[in-house]
Parts: structure tokens; C-alpha cells; sequence
DNA sequence: CACCTTAAAGCAAATATGTTGCTTCAAGTG
DNA sequence: CACTTGAAGCAACATATTTGCTTTAAGGTG
């Protein structure tokens, strides 16, 4: 981890990250992606912009901070009672957040201000969770389980691949149809 | 496409955009591609700075543009006598020329620099044309092909996936087992 | 082939962003 | 309650970006 927090935690440069990512949010909010720059975070974070410049290098690390943080699933997959509507629930919601303007945003954020490639691994880390969650419940219930590449290869790339590279026609039909693509395969 | 070229072919313009390009590629192999600033691009390619601003708006649609044109592939895929060898061969290459940094890079460019996604989707334009090719002449030889899309999702998509997400540990095995996969699912 | 028209390029001044050395502050340590 | 130390502030400096206006040359017209 090339220049990020390890903060001290409760002192000054925690309350510091704090108030810029804080800033970055209201900005982004008030006058979208496009228009933030350094100096004007740094004004609405009541902090100098050398500060940001030192700890975060330049916008880009600190928006892929800022959009990793947002892209960490903030609750355990839902249960449905089986392998297959499990995942594809999943599967649908996970699509609609990334596929939506602001998902993608972050997603491209995330890659982007990224030297070492650590954000991105996070988000793919992130995703594996999930999924780890449904495949160990599908296997309390004695189900026939993929593993978690698989399901990461079958699943989640093919989504990924299109909100990035073809972001037009996805719906969660698409998803729906990814799982039911694996888990036909795999439970006959 | 917001701002690109649309260049009155041989004119001046032609001739600045070719300078431009040639300089952006002289710079990265003199000074690797951190380095680059828009002024510095500028003075070698002989043209006021405005000029880059104005036609490209920063460097990194710059940079994208310059980096699709690397990623059009140059060769037809090679015919290795069946549709499992072709894809097999095809898939390694890719894999290969993309997971090395300079392809990483290329692709990152590409995405990044890209307001309306039409960089990236000519990107998977190419792969597409690619396998296409590689299908025909499947289909020309009787075999059982499956369509485009379900190669680039079981094939181009996890490649995809692992070389932005998961940068460690890709090897040419790995595309060799997903057309595997692929192949040996479908014409049973 | 001279003469318009019109994008696009050049130029230069104004502005905004990014960098750096040095000083000051305050959280943790003995 | 000093003392140490990493991080923040400040200010001067260096670069990069934007903009209004002028000039150039490609392509069309009579």
C-alpha cells in the first residue's frame, strides 16, 4: 500500500480522511464527479490542498478511495432457500447497482487512481465474500456446490465485462441467465 | 463521439493528429508512460499546447485514443485445424499481450480516458471480429460452433476480469482451460 | 485559377492546479 | 510533563489548463 491512511486512529488525521472523504460525498453530490478538483475538496474539507496532495497523491487515489469504500457490500446476500435463486438474486442486484451510471462511475474510479492494482482487488475481494456466503449455506443445505472461481468466472466476469466494455442492453435478465447457465451445469 | 478527430483526410489536421500520436509513442518508450504531460507531448509533436487541449480536452482521452489503436489486433487468428486449437491459440495470445504490463496498461488507458465508453466498446469490437473469424471458419469445417457472445462471456470476460481485478498469478493455462471448458460443453 | 468560407491551429495573457521546503501542531511514549 | 515524531499548515514556486483573439490553409465556388 503505496501512500494510504494507517491512521492514527481517533487523532487528528483520522478526523482529517474523515472530512475529505466527507467533502467528496457532499461535492459529489452537489456538482457531480466532473467538476471536483483538489483544491476544492480541500476548501470544503477545511483542510489545505498540500494536505491531499501528500496523502493521497492526486484526485484520482483519493475518488478510488472514496469509491471502493462505497462499493463494500453493506449487507450479508438474502436468503431464498436454494443455490440457484440465492445467486441469481444476488446476481440481479449486484448488476443493477454496478450497471447504474453512478456504479460504473466507481467502478471506474476504483480501477483507475489505482497504481498497484490493491483497490481493484478489493472490489473483486468484496464480490468473493458474497458469494462465499451462499455457496457455504447451499452446502449446509447439501447442495452440489461450484466453487467460488467458478462462480467468479461464470458470473461475475461476464457482468463485469459488459458494464465496462459494451454498458449498453444489460438487465437482469442477463444475470438470471448467467446463473442459470452455471448452476444447470453443475447440479444435474 | 464527443470530440474526436473527423479529420479532413491528408489535411493539416491529419498531419497534427499523426504527430501527435507519434509523439505520445516516442515519449513512452524515452520516458514511460507517467511522465507525459500534455505540454510535453505538445513540444515534440511541434504544436501549441491549446491545440491538444482543444481537440483531445486532457491527456487521458489522449491517451485513450492512442491506446485503442495499439489494441487493434494486427494478424487474423492463426488456423490450427479445429475450432478447440483456434480458440486455444487465439485466447493464449490474448491473454498474453493483455496481462503484460504494457497491455494492462493499454487497457486501463483505454477505459479511463473514455467519457462515452466508445473506446472501450471498439476494444471489444476487435475480440469480437476476432472470434468471429475463428467461428466461421469452425462453421465451415461442420463443427458445432457456439455463438459470439457466449465466447466472450465464458472466454473474453473472465480473461478480462482477472487481468483488472486479480492481476496475480494469470497464466496461458488459464485460457486454455476456459476455452476447454467452453469447447468441450458444446459439441458434445 | 483567383477568391471566399470555415474549421482548426497558433499565440499570449489569465487562471487554476500541483509541488516543495520549512514551520507548527498535537497524539502517543517514557 | 517533557520529548519525539508523523502529519498538517503556510507560502512561494513551478506547471498545467483555459480562453479570447488572430492567423493559417483546406476545400469549395464562380
Amino acid at each position: 500500500m503505496s501512500r494510504k491512511p494507517m491512521v492514527r486512529p481517533g487523532g487528528r488525521s483520522a478526523r482529517v480522511q474523515a472530512s475529505v472523504h466527507a467533502a467528496v460525498h457532499e461535492l459529489e453530490a452537489e456538482l457531480g464527479r466532473e467538476a471536483l478538483t483538489v483544491p476544492l475538496v480541500a476548501t470544503r474539507a477545511g483542510v489545505t490542498p498540500s494536505t491531499i496532495y501528500r496523502r493521497w497523491g492526486d484526485l484520482q487515489e483519493l475518488l478510488s478511495d472514496v469509491a471502493v469504500e462505497r462499493l463494500r457490500p453493506e449487507t450479508a446476500p438474502e436468503d431464498k432457500g436454494s443455490l440457484r435463486s440465492d445467486l441469481q438474486a444476488w446476481a440481479e442486484q449486484f448488476l443493477e447497482e454496478m450497471a447504474a451510471p453512478t456504479g460504473r462511475a466507481y467502478i471506474r474510479d476504483a480501477l483507475l487512481g489505482d497504481p498497484d492494482g490493491s483497490n481493484a482487488g478489493q472490489c473483486s475481494a468484496y464480490a468473493a465474500e458474497q458469494i462465499d456466503v451462499i455457496l457455504d449455506r447451499a452446502a449446509n443445505r447439501e447442495e452440489t456446490t461450484p466453487d467460488v472461481e467458478t462462480v467468479l468466472d461464470r458470473v461475475v466476469a461476464p457482468m463485469m465485462y459488459r458494464i465496462l466494455f459494451r454498458p449498453d442492453g444489460l438487465d437482469t435478465a442477463y444475470a438470471r441467465q448467467l446463473v442459470a447457465g452455471l448452476v444447470g451445469s453443475t447440479d444435474h
